[in-house]
DNA sequence: TGTACATCAGTGAACGCGCGTTCACTGATGTAC
DNA sequence: TGTACATCAGTGAACGCGCGTTCACTGATGTAC
């Protein structure tokens, strides 16, 4: 039988409407973009999309979902890559803010809706906390985490710029060795925090 | 002569829709108000506004403008209470982050807008690079300021609780005097940045 | 001090727009027998 | 293997909405003489 005409039904239409969601994401910000857009890209009537999101804000809470997902996928594989600790952490840092960089309103998003509906494995926090954890600095995951958002932070918003692309690498590893190596020897007491997210205390 | 009525001038409307959007911002997020409510708020109709602001877009940007000044003025003068270098720059660092958590939806606002039109005085991030100058740590500015600015944003965020609230000063403190002295004694080279706001290097 | 008049800062109606979402529907798929 | 039928995943028209911005206007203010 011959197939010319586009099918009917989609395939997955979930999954185009997230890329198709990221795309503009990527090229027209965190909120320039509609439902109908995302739709009208995938080549699907706007309210196909109600087959598989309850509403424009839940397919936002998805792709937010998917993409730190990916970011903790892709930091975990970056430490793997060494053995001693502070290595692994700076490789983990330097991917985080590599990622803001290269992909800032992407991240922006990510970090930036409210509640993310179920939890996240791998979640970035969570990875930098085991690493954490074998320096006997489980507490104070949350200070290198805030250093490495930081930097992430202020590249993906524009407010800081490197003229050198190469700086990023040199100077993620620089803050992230210099806030261990200020912490090295403190035993606490760690404040109780909770992170979105996770539970952990 | 009676004066019941509401007069037809206003006196000050550019600086009332100021302070409504600002109070909007507060109460409904960076984005979820329209220039027409704000006009509403302070009891004048929508087109009166353009007699002050080009756009809503120059509204915000001129609301951002003025917080970060705010800021500014804040952290100079938290810093001003001290005199060795380590503790201003301490006192930098909590105030900042210290207005993330105290103004959330505010905080955000100020930072997430692209382009500021005009230059801002003082801004938090000169008076920061002022205080590292005195300790030779000059080129790494940005540093200090990215881990200041996580820990700030993490908590504007929500992704980060503290269960006790003065924590945050604690913890604001560690992470600052951890990056400078993980920082001492390193003398560069820096790297080439930019940051916007200002045009320094 | 009084009057003419330019300027300034409001009004209010209207514009076109695209949005998220609903609804009754229909075409395609897959399963039971 | 063929047929009946339930279920699934689309369509397309319509809804009400509030938005930013424009325009011709008018009331109030302040200055020149």
């Amino acid at each position: 039988v011959l197939r010319l005409r586009v099918p009917y039904h989609h395939g997955d239409l979930r999954v185009a409407l997230l890329d198709a969601a990221e795309e503009l994401v990527r090229s027209r910000g965190v909120d320039g973009w509609s439902l109908r857009e995302a739709s009208a890209q995938v080549g699907v009537s706007p309210s196909a999309a109600y087959h598989h999101f309850a509403s424009r804000d839940a397919l936002v809470r998805a792709l937010s979902h998917r993409i730190i997902n990916r970011i903790g996928t892709a930091i975990r594989d970056a430490a793997a890559a060494f053995d001693d600790p502070g290595s692994r952490i700076v490789a983990i840092g330097q991917t985080y803010v590599r990622f803001a960089l290269d992909d800032p309103a992407v991240w922006r998003l990510a970090f930036g809706v409210d509640d993310p509906e179920a939890p996240i494995s791998p979640h970035p926090h969570d990875i930098l906390a085991a690493e954490l954890d074998r320096l006997d600095l489980g507490g104070a995951v949350f200070l290198l985490w805030a250093a490495m958002h930081g930097l992430a932070t202020l590249l993906a918003d524009g407010l800081l710029r490197f003229d050198d692309p190469a700086a990023v690498d040199v100077e993620a590893e620089r803050l992230v060795r210099a806030v261990l190596s200020g912490l090295a020897g403190q035993s606490g007491p760690w404040p109780m925090v909770r992170s979105a997210y996770t539970d952990r205390q």
